[in-house]
DNA sequence: CCTTAGTCCTGCATGC
DNA sequence: TGCATGCAGGACTAAG
């Protein structure tokens, strides 16, 4: 699943080489890929610059001289340059640019979202602040008073924008902190600890280019390297890399959370 | 305020 | 081998 460091890796990829180019359409095959009505989305983009890519939460954000283009890849959604005419399965919608090879949306699952958002309106309001300092998700987790599972928390968009499943259990595992904890009843030094490890964990998998379990690719179809570094997710079973204990795995708010009964006390 | 369940979807694992 | 079932999961919505 594309979280935060995936989603960064990919505008990275495309900065280069889609800065300055111009839109020339979006053919949606899948008609719920993209909001709103087609032919309205296109007069809307056609022709305009792309003046800046960047990256907010989970979203891939395209500046167009005022109007935005985001795209959210979801569970299995994937953005690859169309290069050779390598049959591509599960193509959901096109990008075409004037000058750079077209971007394909291929996604199995149909989450993906791909959203024109005009001038005037919020854009992606109630997204909390991205989650790559340490000072900001410290000063972000202090104003948590709820009684919520830290881990439901720190999925919560609202508060922090780009953790998803598996980052939130690899920052938890190494802050030490279990999983159900009463997010406000963590104390100082479980806070600045889980803060540390969120922004860590997040840095160093974007050092790894994300996290390639199935689905994930980058625009040029390469594979993340951060799967090797995985300590809990999906480790069900297997041994705690530091103290051996057998790795446990129960659901915490419908999502399959991983964790070391004995590292990560409540 | 909060939690739970349902929705969207398909590929894959499981079980008979 | 083949079929049915169920599960995963990000974001959103509705109900309690």
């Amino acid at each position: 699943m594309p979280e935060l460091p995936e989603v960064e890796t990919i505008v990275r990829e495309l900065r280069p080489r889609l800065t300055g180019d111009r839109m020339r359409s979006i053919e949606a095959l899948w008609h719920r890929s993209l909001c709103g009505d087609p032919r309205e989305v296109n007069r809307g983009i056609r022709g305009r610059r792309i003046m800046e890519l960047f990256r907010r939460g989970k979203y891939i954000c395209l500046d167009l001289e005022g109007p935005r283009l985001t795209i959210h890849l979801r569970m299995s959604g994937r953005l690859l340059f169309i290069t050779s005419p390598a049959e591509e399965c599960h193509i959901r919608a096109r990008l075409n640019f004037h000058e750079s090879p077209g971007l394909a949306l291929v996604d199995p699952r149909k989450f993906g979202r791909i959203r024109l958002w005009h001038e005037a309106e919020p854009f992606l309001p109630d997204l909390g602040p991205d989650p790559l300092d340490a000072e900001t998700v410290c000063n972000v987790l202090a104003g948590v008073i709820s009684r919520r599972a830290v881990k439901t928390v720190l999925l919560d968009q609202k508060v922090l924008a780009g953790i998803g499943n598996i980052y939130a259990d690899e920052s938890l595992f190494t802050a030490r902190v279990h999983p159900l904890t009463p997010a406000g009843d963590l104390d100082n030094n479980q806070r600045v600890r889980l803060a540390a490890a969120v922004s860590r964990v997040l840095r160093e998998a974007i050092r790894r280019r994300g996290t390639t379990l199935s689905d994930y690719r980058d625009p040029d179809s390469r594979n993340g390297g951060f799967q090797h570094q995985l300590k809990v997710y999906q480790c069900t079973g297997r041994p705690c890399p530091v103290c051996g204990t057998t790795i446990s795995r129960i659901v915490v708010g419908q999502r399959g959370t991983h964790f070391c009964p004995r590292c990560q006390k409540k």
